[in-house]
DNA sequence: CTGCAGGCCCTTA
DNA sequence: TAAGGGCCTGCA
């Protein structure tokens, strides 16, 4: 057990922010993280502290980076708190502990495929489906290669079946480039992604900002297009914001359905 | 029990 | 090139 004291950092804000689809709370205070095909128990006994299941190896080399735990997000909260926001000040304060994951992008990719006009306990289900052949971890294009359409829709996936299949066999055959696409800057990347039926604008920019980690990418989907028509007349200063719109557009997100859950 | 959910594709003008 | 209908399905 490792025990840390992190700031800006909060597991269950994390959990819930809707970056992610396989974290949660098994026991009180206690949270399962499957990623990157680990699994880690995460335990809050304080404010800022916390309990690592796992090895400082571990720890150093794929916990850090994953949790994005070198950045300091108290300059980005201060950059925000700059341009007297008041709507963005409350939710930089309601979610001071969001963070933006770097995760796996093949399971980012397909996570959000599935994640179109869909609800979030309906993804979370089709993902354990998914995983379940393969012990909990998601699986590899090649694990996949044989699935057809009526395989993925058995699971649950629906219309977007088609969409998985073609995107298997493009990763297999190398149309679809994963190495290739880490390398891209992010206007390349989303033009790249949005090649493939069934990304549009809004997974594209999810995939970026989620696990390629371009700060700089904007999801707009419908909360955060309902919050720019209704608190900002239908225009969001982007601008102000210039290099890391996503992670403000994560605490908007995240506020505003706590808002909307009658959470806060 | 309906309506809808963190969109996208396709057609139409 | 902008706008709008249809789409799988199960959860609230």
């Amino acid at each position: 057990m490792l025990r840390k004291v992190l700031q800006d950092f909060d597991i269950e804000q994390i959990a819930n922010s809707g970056q992610c689809f396989r974290i949660r709370e098994v026991s009180p205070s206690v949270w399962l993280v499957k990623a990157l095909g680990h699994r880690l128990c995460i335990t809050k006994i304080n404010q800022n502290e916390y309990l690592f299941d796992c090895t400082e190896k571990e720890y150093k080399s794929v916990w850090i980076d994953y949790f994005d735990l070198r950045a300091d997000y108290s300059l980005y909260k201060k950059i925000i708190q700059q341009t007297q926001d008041t709507y963005l000040t409350k939710a930089i304060n309601y979610g001071s502990g969001i963070r933006i994951l770097k995760q796996d992008l093949w399971e980012t990719i397909i996570t959000f495929i599935i994640s179109q006009q869909n609800n979030i306990s309906r993804i979370k289900n089709i993902i354990e489906r998914i995983c379940l052949p393969f012990d909990g971890t998601f699986p590899s294009p090649t694990l996949l290669k044989d699935y057809t359409e009526v395989d993925f829709k058995t699971l649950g996936l629906g219309y977007r079946a088609r969409y998985i299949v073609d995107i298997v066999k493009a990763v297999l055959n190398g149309t679809f480039d994963l190495n290739y696409l880490t390398t891209l800057q992010t206007q390349d990347a989303l033009r790249y992604l949005k090649k493939f039926d069934g990304i549009g604008p809004k997974v594209a920019s999810c995939i970026s900002l989620f696990s390629l980690h371009k700060i700089d990418a904007f999801p707009v989907d419908i909360w955060v297009k309902r919050i720019i028509e209704t608190r900002y007349a239908g225009a969001f200063p982007i601008e102000k914001y210039a290099g890391f719109a996503g992670i403000v557009q994560q605490y908007m997100f995240f506020y505003e359905r706590s808002l909307k859950h009658n959470l806060i």
